[in-house]
DNA sequence: ACCTGAACACCGTTCAAGT
DNA sequence: ACCTGAACACCGTTCAAGT
């Protein structure tokens, strides 16, 4: 048992789930090689035996997220298809909420972020679409579904709906005649299930109407 | 001069524009009290005089980069003040483009963000929509605007095409059929204004149905 | 009132050395 | 081959002291 700890704890795959525990724990901050090295009991510089930088390290943290997840089969009406994708992505970024700045700056990611792709683009040019627009149309898909995780919270709390009340309640009415009584309503735009639906709804029926057009 | 610079450099905007500059030179790595102190010729503490932390002044530099932008006055058809707004929010954004990492953790931001919201709750109203959805409505367009921003490249380089074909044509065609062999479609999803004007049409069209639905 | 150096508890990474 | 401490060049912030 302590032998197979000993090397368990010993491969870049192992060191980057420790990582991710770490962040889901702590948060990104937490994070550092130091740290990291004293939880796995190992020296600082022994990591760097396993990645060049704490660049390199994060590239495999965010691949060990990607972990499980699998996209939905294309089967039944497109729209469907591209609703399970949607929610799928979210759920699957929602899992690592403090990972959303780190694909920031990975526009791409790995493989496994593909089986999305490929689940939409099964879906889209079944419908009809040609290639060019099904890739246009799977990434507004996308970048709504991103939007939403990093600007949006998951649940609306009572404190962040009071917050957004206080705020809109603050503005001047003669500047903003409008959002300045309209508190309430900004507030339920802020996170949760029913604003991702209604948006998702939304992009899907904007996808939806280029068919007819 | 020598006076005026010695006291102009020395208050929380005249800060906060110094740090602003800084990030748009070097990026938001660059920005550590230590070096905007030197870079302003005082004592690091100094600035603990004007900022309570480092948060506080980050705070300020999103402000100071909110800036000078003017959103649309609404005349005319509901869907061109939309589609003015969110080309505003994203110009804006993209003067600064260091701060979207900033404006993550920032879910509102200051007075001024909500003069974009004002537009859009004018024509979205005046479209027919109740107060309700018409701000589910501006949300949506939010989300895919600072989505675009954060996500997707301003303009798309050879180099980011080059990469984005790659990967694609290196996926294992029996498990990705259509991917593998649409990376020139995808490249072209990944940034610029051609995506980013059609997902603003899918998103305003998607809106625009639920008035007839 | 306004400013600031020293000190503390942290970083990532290089380098040379240990087994 | 694998591991690691010391050292370097950085951080944000507290505290006590300077003018």
């Amino acid at each position: 048992m302590a032998i197979l700890v000993s090397n368990g704890n010993r491969s870049r795959e192992a060191i980057a789930r420790a990582a991710l525990e770490l962040v889901d724990r702590e948060g990104l901050a937490a994070l550092s090689m130091r740290r990291l090295a004293a939880e796995l009991d190992m020296g600082t510089m022994t990591l760097y035996g396993y990645f060049r930088t704490k660049e390199d390290l994060l590239d495999a943290v965010v691949d060990a997220a990607g972990g499980v997840r699998q996209p939905p089969r294309h089967d039944g009406p497109w729209e469907d298809t591209l609703r399970a994708v949607a929610r799928g992505m979210r759920a699957g970024l929602a899992r690592h909420p403090s990972l959303i700045e780190l694909r920031l700056r990975r526009p791409i990611g790995g493989p496994r972020a593909f089986r999305f792709t490929e689940a939409a683009m099964a879906a889209l040019l079944d419908a009809g679409f040609d290639r060019a627009e099904a890739a246009r149309a799977f990434r507004a898909i996308f970048l709504y579904v991103f939007g939403t995780v990093a600007f949006n919270e998951g649940e609306l709390s009572d404190e962040s709906r009071r917050r957004a009340n206080a705020l809109a309640g603050a503005l001047p009415p003669d500047e903003f005649p409008l959002v300045s009584g309209m508190g309430a309503e900004v507030a339920e735009t802020l996170g949760g299930d029913d604003q991702f639906e209604y948006g998702l709804d939304v992009v899907l029926a904007g996808i939806a109407s280029r068919l007819q057009g």
